[in-house]
DNA sequence: CCTCATAAAGTCATCGGATGACTTTATGAA
DNA sequence: TTCATAAAGTCATCCGATGACTTTATGAGG
């Protein structure tokens, strides 16, 4: 649903097929009419019908195979509340990161090698504090040693959930320049990397909460819109 | 990179266009040249073109303004993170979804009224016992107690990404019919609505952990594609 | 010189047709 | 019945053309 915005074919027979799928007119793996006949059925051009396919092939919700025909993968809208998850408030998304954070973790804890704790190490050192200078660049390795402890986690959704939020986390900081929000001083990170190199799950777990704590208070007392 | 895949024009032009994008060969603002010209950078038809541009489009990278051009509305990637994160193997989507439902149940603890308590009390008296049976419902029953859960959070962002994940995992357990995931029983669920009533943290903390362990290790001697 | 209606150019939106590549099904000989 | 081959079906890609809309250039009138 675009709200205010011109109508153009190629979004309508997006949203028509769309509506198609998610109401199960064809189940999952079943094919669709081809191109000609859904064409017709819509009352637009082939090539609109391949734009508005692509689309929703690109979405996940079909898979066109040359020669056979195109086909149903799934009848369940996935992308959208995601999207939505990105419009949180930056509390609710630090939460969140909080949580992947600390269960990552745990989970580095029980699966670290030297090798990992030693790329920990060479991250941190890497970082440095912030002493001016360019914020941006400041940013990106603070990210990059986050990044680290997730990967050091050994689970893929966790890593693609917390680029995801990444992404959008930084240029919010960008933005506000990050002078409300403490930024955690390299013992407060280096004893991350300690707790893990334990290989107890509680103490890498206390050790990310403590981390965390300051900041979560400090959103906590702030307003955002 | 879609590893194993035939390729096909568009989505190859779809992936150099957006990599030129994330390079920030144009910035956020600026036009993109024309369709023609794209088509000739490419050595591909306009048509392949304008299925690429349509792509990004929906993906939020880029926006088309008929008459005047297609210009660029983001350099980051923030939609394809989360759709691997689904197709990441059945016990990372677990681990992650523990991480969630354990801050969930932290934040629930801190923020918990006697309505919501009672409100968890009613949705796990009407998930019941799986007794054989329409499966689907149950578990429908069950994934309305676990999100009310979550939502007894207040975290909106946490709601989003559980129901990112809640959507492929209903999927993949009416297939595998569940016979080789434990189901916790009855009890082991009111454990944790009580735990989050005694409003600590690291009692829901607790709870929800002795809830996950079980399955957790199942995921673990499983062998999955 | 400035204003502003109008013309011209530029660009995306949509259409139709045509050819190639690939898959599935039908065919027919061994 | 088996299996190589032909035929049909379908997506992939290209080309050309027209319409709709936006931006820019133009030039008359003040």
């Amino acid at each position: 649903m675009q709200p205010l915005t011109k109508t153009n074919l190629a979004d309508t027979a997006i949203a028509a097929i769309r509506s198609e799928i998610v109401a199960k007119r064809w189940d999952i793996g079943e094919k669709l009419p081809n191109e000609a006949t859904l064409s017709a059925m819509l009352s637009v051009s082939r090539g609109t019908i391949r734009e508005a396919v692509r689309v929703l092939v690109s979405q996940g919700f079909l898979e066109t195979r040359q020669g056979s025909g195109t086909y149903v993968l799934s009848t369940t809208d996935t992308s959208t509340p995601l999207s939505m998850a990105r419009r949180a408030s930056l509390r609710d998304q630090f939460e969140a990161r909080c949580a992947l954070d600390v269960e990552a973790a745990r989970l580095a804890a029980l699966r670290q090698t030297p090798e990992i704790i030693a790329e920990l190490r060479r991250l941190l050192e890497r970082r440095g504090n912030f002493e001016g200078g360019d914020a941006a660049a400041f940013i990106e390795r603070d990210l990059a040693f986050h990044k680290a402890v997730i990967a050091a986690s050994g689970n893929r959704a966790m890593i693609d959930i917390y680029d995801f939020f990444a992404a959008s986390i930084t240029e919010t900081i960008e933005a506000t320049l990050g002078a409300e929000i403490p930024e955690p001083d390299m013992q407060a990170h280096a004893d991350i990397i300690d707790a893990i190199a334990t290989g107890e799950p509680a103490k890498a777990d206390a050790a990310v909460r403590r981390f965390m704590a300051p900041i979560l208070s400090a959103l906590d007392r702030k307003i955002f819109s």
